[in-house]
DNA sequence: CAATCATATCAAATAATGTTTATATAATAA
DNA sequence: TTATTATATAAACATTATTTGATATGATTG
């Protein structure tokens, strides 16, 4: 049952779905969360730890940076998390998926 | 959004999942849940609030008494918590189970 | 009607989570 | 090696959620 909890736990936080959101366009790294979602990085770490914490995401680093990506080795988790990806309008994210077009278009600022 | 988390939410709790997989059973009144899981009554009334605010169960008053349900009008809710309730094992419902039958056997102390 | 029972609600106490600010670490670049 | 950049962590603080204990409400029974 625990397990299950820190899921639903994970996914009970608003700056924590727009962030599955946007991971779930593709692999990010932390200051490219940061900038895309205009929050501040220690709380951009604190919630990609309880998103990773729950199994929703994993890491990969490579240099000084560490990217983020959907961990897709849990069926049910996966299953869960695109369900609710669904159920978030575009519409809603449009500002932040705006930020995240420029921010992968301007590759070079950051992460490459 | 707000809907959706307020799902999670609700199904971020212990005890409101213990509440569900009771409540999964069949319609069951306030009392007896009280009773099945021993926790005190305005503790399940607050947990009852929340499950039902979320969409989760729906609730039928009959005389003194209020019947709590599944609400399985919503397709995804439902869903989402039957695949919940599978995930927990009936074996560390075993305890609650057990008084939940005894609550059943003796309908006559309360609720008809 | 008075007493009782089932449930809800409220305020206060407590616990859990989230946020901020400052600092640490580790990789890279100068 | 020193400076810089990306990320993590820790401590203090703020916010939100849960629990408790007391009381209210509304139905029922005697």
């Amino acid at each position: 049952m625990q397990e299950l909890l820190s899921v639903f736990k994970a996914l009970s936080d608003e700056t924590r779905l727009k962030m599955l959101k946007i991971i779930g366009k593709g692999e990010i790294c932390v200051c490219d969360l940061v900038s895309v979602l205009s929050v501040s990085q220690p709380k951009i770490s604190f919630h990609l730890n309880v998103l990773k914490a729950a199994g929703l995401i994993k890491d990969r680093k490579q240099g000084k940076w560490v990217h983020y990506s959907i961990n897709d080795s849990d069926v049910f988790k996966r299953f869960l998390m695109l369900s609710v990806l669904e159920r978030i309008s575009d519409e809603e994210m449009n500002k932040y998926l705006i930020r995240l077009e420029k921010v992968l278009a301007v590759k070079n600022k950051c992460c490459d």
